[in-house]
DNA sequence: TGTACATCAGTGAACGCGCGTTCACTGATGTAC
DNA sequence: TGTACATCAGTGAACGCGCGTTCACTGATGTAC
């Protein structure tokens, strides 16, 4: 078995094959010089093609970076999609939780940003004012807190019932269908506000020169985060 | 007494005067579009001036978005060193502590950031690769940080020694001069990247259409920063 | 107070550039009989 | 297998635009005697 069938006509296979090396250019201009950078005409040149072919592949400027956008998003949600299916804790002598590891999924988190700083602030940085991400992209956005979701609800204690867990009791729209607690809520959350902290910060370039590893600040923030908490005092 | 003389001939006081109004304008023009869509030219026609003008009082594009970059960092700088000097602790029935009191650094913070989003990412979001920023920058920066730093010395507790603090002790170049404890930099790098974390997702409105209030958020963040915490477990 | 000069703000024309995008057209590739 | 037609990729010219920036110049403001 060589392979399934490819039910694309070559064409389609072609025109999937431009468009893969568009994005792929379009990729190394925003890690050079930033999206707002983003050329078509400097695409096409490198490319050794002319600047309205690209218009065979792609409506405009604006649905080429959509595309990028949630071609990052995907991206995100894939590798924690398979970052949760392949690594369920309670194999080594642990404590006997089972589920989806958080500490897994950080990792993926801190390895897919480094892999390519200005994809992470594609999605996670500056917003242009005025843009407003397409519906599926939201879905996926969705998918990716599933998934952190259901990370957190296996981790061993619920976490505590915070205030902010309380709040959350009547303003879980977002998470309404999940079973989680309130509790788990806010722990998602906070994981995910916690280490955007550490990662943008170290991506933006805030912490060079200060002299420590930021490996170490985000694997601090990570323990933290899988230690269960005392009650919030009063 | 109506003031103090003004040392500035009428030729400096106006010079000054416009190059203010140009920022003006450019902040506007950024909070409306975006840094990367500023544009002297667009400046100079709200100002009923022909775009040659404005060489008279930036010497190019960069020259003045690197002037907004510092007057920004100036702004946090001088807003947290307010917020240090009048919000002591101590005061209403408190445990007793003394000195900069982090909670009101910690809502100067909040509030410096909802004033003008685009500000705050000017300085926080996302980098412009290649670019870096003078040296007086970084010394507002420092600033900042010692002014952070002060407020997290005077908490009760000096934090528990963490193994991020262990290896900070070795890896405190960026506060070798403060007389703080190792554990007492972790907090203050936990407090940065935490509100970061919150702030930097709400004003780019990966909250929004989720339900809860972003503010309780924030507050649930501090409200776990100024808690002390166990020993980390192991 | 008045005159001569220097300083400086602002203009308008111009340069060169690259951008996104449209359009009519050529030539190659695929499809139908 | 060959022919007629439809589809589609890519080109080159062109449009209109706005950008940053320079330059020589005008006119107003300030300074020195």
């Amino acid at each position: 078995m060589t392979g399934a069938e490819d039910a694309r006509t070559p064409r389609e296979r072609y025109r999937a094959q431009v468009r893969a090396e568009v994005k792929k250019h379009a990729w190394e201009q925003i890690a050079t010089a930033g999206a707002s950078a983003l050329s078509l005409n400097a695409i096409a040149k490198q490319m050794g093609m002319s600047g309205p072919a690209l218009y065979r592949y792609f409506a405009s400027r604006d649905d080429l970076i959509t595309e990028l956008v949630r071609d990052a998003y995907r991206s995100l949600a894939d590798t924690f999609r398979a970052t949760a299916g392949s690594a369920q804790t309670g194999g080594a002598g642990d404590t006997g939780e089972t589920g989806v590891d958080v500490t897994a999924l950080a990792h993926a988190l801190r390895g897919w940003a480094l892999d390519d700083p200005q994809r992470y602030f594609l999605v996670y940085g500056t917003p242009v004012p005025g843009y407003h991400a397409p519906d599926d992209i939201t879905a996926i956005a969705a998918e990716i807190m599933a998934t952190l979701l259901d990370a957190c609800a296996a981790l061993p204690s619920p976490g505590p019932a915070t205030r902010f867990a309380a709040h959350l009791e009547d303003h879980r729209q977002w998470a309404r269908d999940h079973p989680a607690p309130s509790a788990t809520l806010h722990r998602a959350l906070t994981f995910w506000t916690r280490l955007h902290g550490v990662l943008s910060l170290e991506l933006a370039g805030h912490f060079t020169g200060m002299g420590f590893d930021p490996a170490l600040l985000f694997a601090a923030e990570l323990d933290d985060l899988r230690r269960p908490h005392d009650e919030p005092t009063e």
